[in-house]
DNA sequence: GCCGTACGTTAACGCTCATTAACCGGACAA
DNA sequence: TTGTCCGGTTAATGAGCGTTAACGTACGGC
């Protein structure tokens, strides 16, 4: 660990690439874009980016493992904040993952469509990571509407990442809180047909 | 036109070589396979396909505008066939997509997915297909909505193709029935929520 | 029996691209 | 002043891969 990624300064060249590199992954996926490409956003050529990372791969495994991580730190954080209120975790949940894919519309395109460019042990790190963040929505779904069982719920927490997800590929007049708000409209009234 | 794309005679080679090339973009995106893996996935070998497209984007350009015609074809359809009732419309067109996500899991993801990767003539001829379907949705819901309006509409319109699309994500145990039942029943909930 | 067409094959070409080598200037501590 | 990281540079390397060349075979029509 380097730095903190919570500060106010300039941010550092490490965390331009990884910017930049996003914006092209998502905009052209990973075997898309070369690393002379990624080195010209951030104004140093090619292989100067190997100063910074090992390879490209270490960069798109660094992108993804962090999205993963911030996903699921904020999802538990709610969780705790929530004191077992069923309703209002899950407007939390819906919330901050409408806040995440709204600020970060690159790393929500890589985080379903990159994933399997990850060496194996990134990968099953990130699958991890995913799989305990959905497991937080299931039971926040499931402790709301009993009537859905587990396989069913499941598949309605992806159903609404989707929906939420959604958003990157949009081009919207919209302003972005009544995006916001739409959005958070959409997802609650599909969880609402879970309760029969 | 060489042959129609439904009988139920034994499918020609060219047709083999869509399914399986479909297969392998949808698993490891366009850039990630190579000529020579989708040649052995039909049982012959590299340049052997080049009897049969011209080069690989060929491939990729068929897919992904023989996806979206027929995604436009079954929706002008089932404008024709719902004699103006717009209930059962949007109910027709939730139906036929959800079917057309269960049936070509492979397309579905090629089509948000390697659409840039086409030549622009390709990619425009998509684009606007895409846009009539949307187009279709867009009426059918706000004359069942009459209180949301056009950029809302739109945008709604998106997100439940992302909820509706978000299948192919999915392994679940959950059979195909009820799968289609819960896919619906999230859909219009999250469309019922334009009503105010 | 002959010929053209359809459909394969393997080998070679050429380009793109990630990675490495070799080199360099400047900041800065001793 | 001198030495040493740090963060760059350009040139070379080497692999992968789409595509083309050159060649072979079966078969259907005449």
């Amino acid at each position: 660990m380097t730095t903190s990624p919570t500060r106010m300064d300039a941010p550092t060249r490490r965390e331009q690439i990884l910017k930049e590199a996003a914006r092209l992954f998502a905009e052209r996926g990973f075997h898309g874009v070369g690393v002379d490409e990624i080195g010209a956003a951030v104004g140093i050529s090619g292989p100067g980016l190997y100063r910074h990372f090992p390879g490209k791969d270490a960069m798109l495994a660094e992108l993804l493992v962090g999205i993963s991580e911030r996903l699921l730190a904020g999802g538990r954080l709610r969780v705790a904040e929530s004191d077992g209120d069923p309703a209002a975790l899950l407007g939390a949940l819906v919330d901050g993952h409408i806040d995440f894919a709204l600020d970060d519309r690159p790393l929500i395109t890589l985080h379903d469509r990159e994933l399997d460019r990850l060496k194996d042990e990134d990968r099953k790190r990130v699958r991890q990571l995913q799989r305990q963040y959905v497991e937080l929505w299931v039971e926040a779904v499931r402790a709301l509407h009993p009537a859905a069982d587990e396989p069913e719920a499941r598949a309605a927490v992806h159903a609404v990442f989707g929906l939420l997800n959604s958003t990157p590929h949009l081009r919207t007049p919209l302003a972005r809180p009544a995006l916001e708000h739409l959005l958070r409209n959409l997802a609650h009234g599909a969880l609402a047909s879970l309760a029969r």
